[in-house]
RNA sequence: GGGCGCUUAGCUCAGUUGGUUCAGAGCACCUCGUUUACACCGAGGGGGUCGGGGGUUCGAAUCCCUCAGCGCCCACCA
């Protein structure tokens, strides 16, 4: 049979997959082993793959397999997230370019497109992670729009308000005109603003005076219902008492005196407009202020804009300067930087708005969370995210729940009686009826009396379960699941979520079960370009990801993501990586063609020279697992990849198989050939986790294997000792090798040539078989003191000496010299060293004995070379 | 405005308690190579006063101060 010589992901790939999903090795059950589970960070249900998720559930994936090769319950749950807010602004796109709008067709119309729009899209995202190799447990799939998960969702609210956690209030909101839906805080980020500080005039009542307020939202005049000023400010004593006409509306308005207005900014006069900004409305609440509401849901004035009614909030500010310079009001027009809320979503320039909404507290929540940890309970990798998630724990604000959208979970809280005044949260509308007539004594209540909340809740109020729902551990908190995975080990996300979606899942944890949801967070990077700018479908910078994974195969794609990912720092995506990842695997699989085209010799007797090699190998081997095993219980997983691929590549590839190699036209002895087939199987199952298509291939042409001998379910290698002196002793000959190959190279001697090698003392440290093999050298001897017409070198104490032509001489003389010159520097600055009395005194002994033993050597090296010079 | 972090070879990054193994890795680069697995390769090689300055110490990439540059998070100041 003749193998490619290049490996072909595309032929093994879904061969392979599907060999695991039909022999259901990504299945897990409860059972007597240890669970290892990861819940998927579900990705929004109608998006694609793009390279942040590549990289995140390549970890995770080698993380399970790693797991599930160590012999643990490895339980990696998938599923998708209904995405409220970027899954109903697709919709309402959608709708809108086909001339429906939102509001006219209703929610149960609207809905039926959500779902159809769901199911066209939803779940490609899945399929294109089982390209990538993830083996998750399908048959787990959750969505978090699923009725036991919305059941969930719905019954945590219900307990949560009679535990009084959840209340509605009537606040300032951060409300995005564009989506038309309220946001959290969390989901509103604040972007540098170049804007204008207008200085305006505003009259004084009763008097030809004037004050001048300074604001950067002209047109919210409409809604100012006091100008105030610091009591203390000797500039507008004469003011106090006194009420402000407020311009283009002509109102008269109260100044009032607050501490909170700054002597030092602006004018020290402040316009007031307590229904659009949350200090103002403090303003208003302390002083008893009207609240004007001067916007539309949509951000167009409503009619208390007068005769900018229903134009855009940023066309009035325009036409309101005009408007007041025209009037001789505008006093004069700064530069101003300052920062604005927009929607994470929407880009929109959020509005603080005053409306009814639903909260949830968070102190008591946060406290169980934030000591865990800081107690190391939940561990953050890397660590440096501890303060930052501190930091927000301890500052954290009441959580706003409710959104005005329809693509989530309806807020079940029903409204009754003549103004829809009173309120009962339940499970079900029935469950409502009955709780409404307990609490009103009205038994002629009836369904038809209840209305429903309209709103819907914060997508996050649902990924804040997962980790319980997805074992139904919230409607069936004692089931056999929830006890045996929950608390999970490992979650694998982006910091940006940290605040949404982690603390958030530590502080549901707490709450419902009394316990952490995971053990470990690992957070990655963003994935950027190779310039460093974030990937976005704006910029264009974003590779394709199943592109990517055709072009350089799942494996390669996921080498080269691994590669340069160290948690928690950026990384700067760059193709060239792919091909790296690309290139190990072919480099793998020539390994094997190689280990295959070896003839087989039953009667010869091993081999001395591939016996020295292997056992070598072993040793560096476990020298390697051992490492390998550290950084991935420090989750360093790209150290563990490197680590691999170094060992495969140099210590396997270069080395081993370079010892091990028959000459020309010979055959392999049998017991060598085994060993080899042994090890190169051992270097399989490191990696398997990282490679596992191109990983599985090999095992299985290797050998014709059952499928309970599979590699994905093989046992990772076990840590043995090994022997020390061993490395030492190669590292010895490999530096010997390597010092040969320069000579030969700079003396222009063709590795067809034998070469001589001599030495003055025994050689106690090479491995001198591999030295004749791989140096091709004929003869080595040992002799009284350094041959003239020879170059030497060094290795550690040891010297060798190759001899050559006499011409060859003058750089070899050339080179002592220069030698020599650099050690009598370097004695010279030892010397000083010790003679320091500081030093010497100060410390410890082991240094200045070291010290001492450096100047030895110098003195030895300096002697021996004056010795051959002269 | 508050907090955190970063600055080590051309690039991306390791460097755990200051001292043997401390100046490293991978990639890139240069030279040579049709040695019968692989040019998606092999062999060899060059490359950094560890951001600047100051200090502590016998000794600093590592500790302290300071300056410069970059990044992130939080925050209701016109």
């Amino acid at each position: 049979m003749s193998i490619p010589s290049k490996f072909t992901p595309k032929t093994v790939e879904q061969k392979w997959y599907d060999y695991w999903t039909k022999n259901n090795y990504f299945q897990s059950r409860p059972d007597d082993r240890k669970p290892y589970t990861i819940v998927i960070p579900p990705p929004n249900v109608t998006g694609v793959l793009h390279m942040g998720h590549l990289m995140n559930n390549t970890l995770q994936d080698v993380l399970i397999r790693r797991a599930r090769m160590c012999g643990y319950n490895a339980c990696w749950v998938p599923g998708t997230d209904h995405a409220s807010i970027a899954t109903e602004a697709k919709v309402v796109h959608k709708l809108k370019n086909q001339g429906i709008n939102k509001a006219d067709i209703g929610r149960e119309a609207f809905m039926e497109h959500a779902w159809e729009w769901t199911h066209e899209h939803g779940g490609i995202i899945l399929d294109q992670l089982k390209k990538l190799g993830c083996s998750c447990d399908w048959e787990r799939t959750k969505f978090t729009l699923d009725d036991d998960m919305s059941a969930s969702v719905i019954q945590v609210f219900v307990d949560l308000y009679a535990q009084g956690l959840i209340y509605r209030g009537f606040r300032m909101v951060n409300w995005d005109p564009v989506a038309q839906t309220t946001l959290s805080d969390e989901e509103v980020i604040h972007e540098e603003h170049r804007g204008k500080l207008y200085h305006i005039a505003y009259a004084i009542e009763g008097s030809d005076q004037q004050v001048v307020i300074a604001t950067t939202r002209p047109e919210t005049l409409f809604g100012d219902t006091a100008v105030a000023i610091h009591p203390d400010d000797e500039r507008h004593k004469e003011l106090h008492g006194k009420k402000a006409i407020v311009p283009i509306v002509n109102r008269a308005v109260p100044i009032i005196q607050d501490e909170y207005v700054s002597l030092e900014l602006g004018t020290g006069c402040l316009k007031v407009t307590p229904a659009h900004d949350e200090n103002d409305k403090e303003l208003g609440d302390t002083h008893q202020l009207a609240f004007i509401d001067i916007f539309n849901p949509d951000g167009t004035l409503n009619s208390q804009g007068l005769h900018y009614q229903g134009k855009d909030r940023f066309d009035v500010r325009k036409a309101v300067v005009k408007e007041l310079e025209a009037a001789g009001k505008l006093v004069k027009i700064d530069d101003h930087v300052h920062k604005v809320g927009t929607s994470e979503r929407t880009k929109a320039v959020v509005e603080p708005r005053l409306s009814d909404q639903w909260f949830l507290k968070m102190e008591d929540l946060a406290k169980p969370a934030i000591e865990a940890v800081e107690q190391g309970d939940v561990h953050l990798v890397p660590n440096k995210f501890i303060n930052t998630y501190r930091h927000w724990m301890n500052n954290i604000r009441d959580w706003n729940i409710s959104r005005q959208l329809w693509w989530g979970h309806q807020i079940p809280a029903y409204y009754y009686g003549e103004n829809n005044e009173k309120v009962v949260v339940a499970p079900s509308k029935e469950e409502a009826l009955k709780k409404a007539i307990a609490d009103s004594g009205d038994a002629t209540l009836t369904l038809e009396h209840l209305t429903q909340d309209e709103d819907v809740l914060d997508t996050w109020f649902s990924s804040w379960l997962w980790p319980i729902s997805v074992f139904d551990g919230v409607n069936n908190p004692d089931n056999e699941e929830i006890n045996y995975y929950y608390p999970t080990q490992e979650l694998v996300t982006g910091p940006d979520i940290l605040f949404f979606w982690v603390a958030r899942m530590i502080m549901s944890g707490y709450a419902l079960r009394d316990e952490k949801p995971f053990s470990h967070v690992y957070l990655t990077g963003l994935v950027r370009d190779a310039q460093g700018r974030k990937m976005s479908k704006q910029l264009g910078n974003s590779p394709d990801a199943i592109k990517l994974m055709e072009t350089y195969g799942a494996d390669g794609v996921r080498v080269g993501l691994l590669l340069s990912a160290a948690a928690g720092n950026d990384l700067l995506f760059d193709e060239n990586l792919c091909q790296q990842g690309k290139n190990f695997a072919n480099k793998i699989w020539n390994a094997f063609r190689l280990v295959q085209s070896w003839t087989v010799d039953e009667q010869l007797s091993a081999c001395p020279t591939a016996a020295v090699g292997l056992a070598w190998y072993r040793a560096k081997f476990q020298h390697t697992l051992a490492h390998i095993d550290d950084h991935f219980a420090k989750y360093r997983i790209s150290d563990a990849l490197m680590a691999t691929y170094k060992l495969i590549w140099d210590d396997f590839c270069s080395w081993l198989l370079e010892v091990v190699k028959p000459a020309y036209g010979a055959s392999i002895d049998k017991d060598t050939y085994d060993q080899v087939c042994t090890l190169f199987e051992d270097n399989l199952r490191l990696l398997h986790p990282f490679m596992p298509f191109l990983s599985e291939e090999l095992w299985h042409a290797f050998a014709s294997r059952s499928t309970e001998e599979a590699l994905i379910i093989s046992d990772w290698p076990e840590q043995q000792s090994y022997d020390q002196d061993l490395l030492t002793s190669f590292a010895h000959t490999a530096e010997l090798i390597t010092q040969l190959r320069s000579l030969r190279k700079n003396q222009n001697i063709s590795f067809k040539e034998a070469i001589q090698v001599l030495q003055t003392k025994e050689d106690k440290v090479s491995l001198k078989p591999l030295v004749l093999k791989l140096a091709h050298v004929e003869s080595w001897s040992e002799v009284a003191q350094a041959p003239a017409q020879a170059l030497s070198f060094r290795v550690n104490k040891q010297e060798y000496f190759v001899p050559v032509a006499a011409s060859n001489l003058e750089e070899e003389r050339a080179k002592m010299e220069e030698e020599l010159s650099y050690l009598e520097g370097f004695l010279k600055s030892v010397e000083k060293k010790l003679a320091n009395e500081r030093f010497v005194s100060n410390a410890p002994q082991q240094v200045v004995a070291m010290e001492q033993k450096k100047a030895d050597d110098a003195r030895t090296k300096i002697n021996a070379l004056r010795k051959r010079l002269s």
